[in-house]
Order: structure tokens, then C-alpha cells, then sequence
DNA sequence: ACTAGCCCCTGGGAGC
DNA sequence: TGCTCCCAGGGGCTAG
């Protein structure tokens, strides 16, 4: 599941390999399967629509790359901006492809890594969207159950989209200080401290693996209603959440799904999740007796050691 | 303010 | 081998 780390990893490659590149053309297969283009969004909704994001985009070149929350914004010389964001299961692979158009009688338009593209993994072959670049490589957009939004934001619209306006702080930003942090999650002092933590509004980019992780890390049940939590809990939680974050980019992302980086290749995350996915597992918490268990918090699985993540008692 | 529930979507795993 | 059923979940949406 792309969230923070995942999309700082894909940026990460992006930026060094896409300014400076023009941009040639863009192909997608979703105008011509059901259900057309929705993954376009609400301005590139149908054919029609593609086509302007076509002409808006082709020719123009990339000037550099960023993340803001969970979104990859690609900056184009024409002061326009491509916002992409993976959702579940999308990716986005640099590299070599070629188009393959026929195959037995039927028409095929398709495309695969060439040979010295990114690597042939059974997960980076759900590819939706390409891009052509001035130096014969390709950006694909890759995404097998079809969540992912391609967007364009056209100049000065930045701050004003409704992708972006409405997104907090960023959790790894050197001004975002343990008190901010408390600040924006007693927002919600009635809510419960997983749906505060994954809510893109209170602080950008953190989603159910990594929120799992902090709150294993810190000792607090993912049902604790946030005016339970104490000062000295917040710090261990602010203190988790930066560490369990830059753990994750520095690991090249989580790859337990499907996500690949730019390169097709995994991310080693997974290797080190302490509660995320370990249902039924001992906790590995030193001292700790627990063992894993798994509920459901706001429609999503919360995964936690009832030992050591204890409920707050009135 | 908050929650539950539904929806988008489809590969993969389990069960038969 | 192949069928059916269920699950995964980010985020947008509605209804309560």
C-alpha cells in the first residue's frame, strides 16, 4: 500500500531521472476499456477529456518532481502540474517498453519492459498509462486494481485543488515539532487514535502499515480515544512516527503487496513489520508475552499486541 | 464530530 | 484443474 515512504521512494527515483525530459506522448488503454477514464479524474473523465490532458502535456518538459502526502506532483515546464496518486495497488516504472499491437488476430495494445527496461515482476505488468520521453524511455503507470488517479493542475491551482488544500502537515517536515503534532491530532478528541492518525487532514501521508507500526512502537491501542492519550504517550508516538517513516524510505518502501519503485524493484519494509500482518504471531517486543491480534478500526484491519497496547481504563 | 457502510477494482488465496 | 467466494484497502461519498 503506497503511503508516505512508498511515494517519497518513487519521487526519490523520479527526480533523478526526469528533468530536463520532454515529454512525446501519452497512451493509456483505459479510454477503451470500461469503464473509460475515470481514473483521469473529474477534468480528464472521458476520451475527450484524455485528449486535452494529451495536448496539455505533450511537448512540454519535466522540471522536477515532489510529494506532498500520499500524491506524486510532477512539474512541467509549462507551469502545469501532473498530480498522480497510486492509491492501493499503483506504481509508477521508468524504463524501456515496447508496444506490442497484435496477437492471434486480435488487436493488442499493450505494452512490456524491454529487455533493459524495469524488471519483468509478475506486479509491474498491469500497465495503464505511458509516457514517451524525449530520450526514448518511459514513464508506465501500473495499477491492477484500477484505484489510482492521474490528474493535470493547471498554474496557480497548487494550494486551491481539492487534492491538496485540505491536507495537514507533513510528518517529516523539521518544523513539524512534537507540538504541533499533539496540536493537530487533539483536533479529534473524540476520535480514535488509528482514524486520527490516517487522516489525511490531521497529518499527511501516513495509512494503515505504518500507523500499525507507530502505534505498536509506542504502546498505544489503535481503539484509544485521543483525550486518553497522555503527554508522555504523544512523545513516544511522535517519536515512533518520525523514526518508523525514514525507516521506511530508507528501506526503500514496503513491498508486502505490490508496490514497486521506479525500477520495478522491491522494497524491504516488510521485512521489519512488528505488528502489520502478523496476526497470531508472538509480539517481538522484548519481555512482552503478547501475541499479535487483528480488528477492524474504521473499516480497515488495525494489527496489535493487546499486552503491551493496552485500552486506557476509566 | 464521528461512525458505519458502501463503492470503486481485480489478483490471489482458500475451499470444494 | 477449475470453479466460486472472499479478502485487501485509500479515499470519496452518504446517511445516521
Amino acid at each position: 500500500m503506497p503511503e508516505l515512504p512508498e511515494v517519497q521512494t518513487t519521487v526519490n527515483g523520479l527526480k533523478k531521472v526526469l528533468p530536463g525530459l520532454k515529454i512525446l506522448d501519452v497512451w493509456t488503454d483505459l479510454a477503451v476499456k470500461k469503464p473509460s477514464l475515470r481514473h483521469f479524474d473529474d477534468t480528464i473523465k472521458n476520451l475527450n477529456f484524455f485528449n486535452i490532458f494529451k495536448k496539455e502535456v505533450i511537448g512540454s518538459k519535466v522540471v522536477s518532481a515532489e510529494r506532498r502526502a500520499k500524491n506524486i506532483l510532477i512539474n512541467l515546464s509549462n507551469e502545469k502540474t501532473i498530480l498522480i496518486h497510486l492509491k492501493m495497488t499503483g506504481h509508477l516504472l521508468y524504463g524501456k517498453y515496447k508496444k506490442t499491437t497484435a496477437m492471434a488476430g486480435q488487436v493488442k495494445n499493450e505494452w512490456e519492459p524491454a529487455e533493459d527496461g524495469p524488471l519483468n515482476d509478475p506486479y509491474n505488468r498491469f500497465i495503464h498509462v505511458v509516457f514517451s520521453f524525449s530520450n526514448g524511455k518511459h514513464l508506465a503507470f501500473c495499477d491492477s486494481r484500477k484505484f489510482g488517479k492521474v490528474t493535470l493542475i493547471k498554474e496557480g491551482e497548487l494550494k486551491t485543488t481539492k487534492h491538496l488544500k485540505d491536507i495537514g502537515p507533513e510528518p517529516l517536515d523539521r518544523n513539524f515539532d512534537l507540538k504541533k503534532f499533539k496540536n493537530r491530532i487533539k483536533e479529534r478528541p473524540t476520535g480514535r487514535i488509528k482514524n486520527v492518525l490516517m487522516d489525511q487532514n490531521i497529518i499527511a501521508g501516513i495509512g494503515n502499515i505504518y500507523s500499525d507500526e507507530m502505534l505498536w512502537m509506542s504502546g498505544i491501542h489503535p481503539e484509544e480515544k485521543v483525550r486518553n492519550i497522555t503527554d508522555e504517550k504523544f512523545k513516544k508516538m511522535f517519536d515512533a512516527m518520525k523514526e518508523v517513516l525514514k525507516k521506511g524510505i530508507s528501506l526503500g518502501g514496503d513491498s508486502m503487496s505490490d508496490y514497486r519503485n521506479i525500477l520495478g524493484k522491491r522494497g524491504e519494509f516488510q521485512l521489519h513489520h512488528r505488528a502489520y500482518q502478523r496476526k497470531g504471531e508472538k509480539c517481538s517486543k522484548p519481555g512482552c508475552k503478547g501475541v499479535i491480534m487483528r480488528i477492524v478500526v474504521g473499516g480497515r484491519s488495525a494489527h496489535f499486541c493487546p499486552v503491551h497496547q493496552k485500552l486506557w481504563k476509566h
